[in-house]
DNA sequence: AATAGTTTTGCAAATGTTTTCATTTTTTTC
DNA sequence: GAAAAAAATGAAAACATTTGCAAAACTATT
């Protein structure tokens, strides 16, 4: 048996076949420009023939950057970030880098394990999901000096550069628009905050909002729900059961929201005449929906993109200090939405 | 200003710190307990101390392996495909890998390409979507001897060790089911079968098992969607509009029979009683709809898991030789079908 | 208290690349 | 066609770790 069983062939072997010297097989990849065409195409030749395939691990020994980029979010499975993930992995792929994930369902101790892991990897950059980090993911960011990128959540005075939206004003403008159309009495279904800053942010820009009208939200229309239509469709069965219903429901995302359509039919009550719903988020079909869904856009595409485009340039040196990237939230009044019926 | 600025501790650094050898230091981490607990101590503040962090690149260069696994996807945006990326993700990060990921959009070129990034990155092993792809990728694969999985479709003649379902059985029993309820006009809408075996399948399935009871589907019911509700809501517009309707309307997958069926909400048609429904897939929510979409079960959590388990043994040389594991799937006959209307 | 055995530690080679500097080859210029 | 200038190539050090082997430090035994 021959003794090439299993190693893959390395730059020496490939300047062998070319008859050159492992210098100028490197130099063929990284300055091809400085090559005789001729010689170019021995390497070529011999790359091809030997199937040899860079060893990425031996450049980044040398200082040179992984070309790599680590992704920690909460959860994969989760309409709204995954279209976050699939432009922010698209940007990255453009500028060549391959994305590194990681997710840690929510739990900011377990995320802090991911991070190290990434670093071990030696990500050039890291970007996670919101600006509510443990002090020690803080500190570990800040210590090895890895650049990062926070995204979804925007705040002028971040710890770290992020691109995101204001989810208290999402969270107001989602009460204000049911506000402006009469409503009073108003539920209020959300995920749980602890460790969501998202979820906590757009509550209380909700409250804040709610109570400035002088609204009080009573204990019994203040509904947690995971992120599940299922879930949340059972979480509101009580609710609508009762007599005294709200004639409104705000809900911390789309998901819920969905959730909340499909138990309000089930009830056979109408959207939006007996109840109006509202979202935030404006997922993927959040639009097709029957009534379509009145929600708050945040653009996840764009938020991607901008994150994509932030790091790599911080990566390469291009930009250095803490940078906030604010995008806009629009109001979306669709069907599911309209004035309070008078009783 | 100090010198050490921007590096990062090494394990000189630290074993200078612990008043140890480099050797004593590498061995504090792989093999813990050869150490004196003393020493152990001595090198753990050390570590503490600098910040110091592993750095993968170079056991890597050693011949460890990279504890990382790569994964190529159509796209991540995808309802039934973020279930599979999040399980999947799990099953790796249970067993100490971690996932570099990558998205082709439906184009086997970017495939290969992808495909090649990844092993230049050293992956311990990879996972690719389907059993159709291209030539080059397959050698690729074999030629550079990476323990690869497929998912999602299964093949017992599969040149891949693949964790899947048969996607022709899929499209058969959704046909079947429809059959069963007494249909004979049904229309078929799709996703684009070029270079989507799972699609191509489940068509394929579905058109055999309809000619079996001698049902051509004409040419004006058989319609393309891309994976979007809106697209798809889009897609059937005309075909509902038409007053030569079919009695029920086969989807490729469940997001396409949801823009179907808020179509015909919005055409004020009557689910079940006017048409009937039935998707492929049963992704999350599909329950919880209104009315309650048939479909048929495709276990995405558990092929993720299974695969990851799979990829895993494969890479630590428990498994060698490929294999392939077939999920069942299950007609799930819920609201959206039933028997079609006399007229 | 010396010996044998065992446990712990250190030295140095090896891993696959990039890059600086020196050397060789080619091209241009007169 | 020789000298000068420019272009192409090669030799060797450097990067951060692991590991086989050898040396040193303990322990137990007599």
């Amino acid at each position: 048996m021959a003794i090439k069983q299993k190693d893959k062939p390395d730059i020496v072997a490939v300047a062998k076949a070319a008859g050159v010297s492992i210098s100028t097989v490197s130099r063929s990849f990284n300055h091809p420009e400085m090559l005789k065409p001729a010689t170019r195409k021995k390497i070529d030749r011999a790359v091809q023939k030997l199937g040899y395939i860079r060893n990425r691990a031996a450049q980044v020994m040398h200082g040179r950057r992984s070309g790599t980029i680590g992704l920690v979010v909460p959860t994969i499975d989760n309409a709204i970030f995954a279209e976050l993930i699939q432009s922010f992995s698209d940007g990255l792929d453009q500028r060549g880098f391959t994305m590194l994930i990681a997710s840690h369902g929510f739990d900011l101790e377990r995320e802090y394990m991911m991070l190290r892991k990434l670093m071990e990897h030696r990500v050039d950059g890291l970007a996670l999901i919101g600006l509510e980090h443990s002090e020690a993911t803080y500190q570990l960011i800040e210590q090895q000096g890895v650049p990062a990128v926070a995204i979804w959540n925007y705040a002028n005075d971040a710890r770290l550069s992020c691109v995101g939206v204001q989810n208290s004003e999402a969270g107001r403008l989602a009460a204000r628009h049911l506000l402006d159309l009469g409503h009073r009495d108003i539920a209020l279904i959300f995920p749980n905050p602890a460790g969501n800053d998202r979820a906590h942010d757009r509550l209380h820009g909700a409250l804040d909002e709610l109570r400035r009208e002088e609204i009080e939200v009573p204990p019994q229309w203040r509904l947690e729900a995971p992120y599940s239509i299922a879930e949340a469709k059972r979480a509101c069965t009580d609710l609508l059961d009762h007599s005294l219903r709200p004639t409104a429901i705000l809900c911390g995302n789309d998901i819920i929201a969905q959730g909340v359509l499909y138990a309000a039919k089930h009830h056979g009550l109408r959207v939006p005449d007996d109840l109006s719903i509202m979202g935030i988020g404006d997922f993927k079909g959040s639009g097709e929906i029957e009534p379509s869904l009145s929600t708050i856009r945040i653009p996840a595409k764009r938020i991607g993109a901008l994150a994509a485009k932030q790091i790599t340039s911080t990566v390469a040196g291009l930009s250095e200090d803490v940078t906030a990237t604010n995008c806009d939230l629009k109001v979306l009044a669709r069907a599911s939405t309209a004035a309070p019926m008078r009783t």
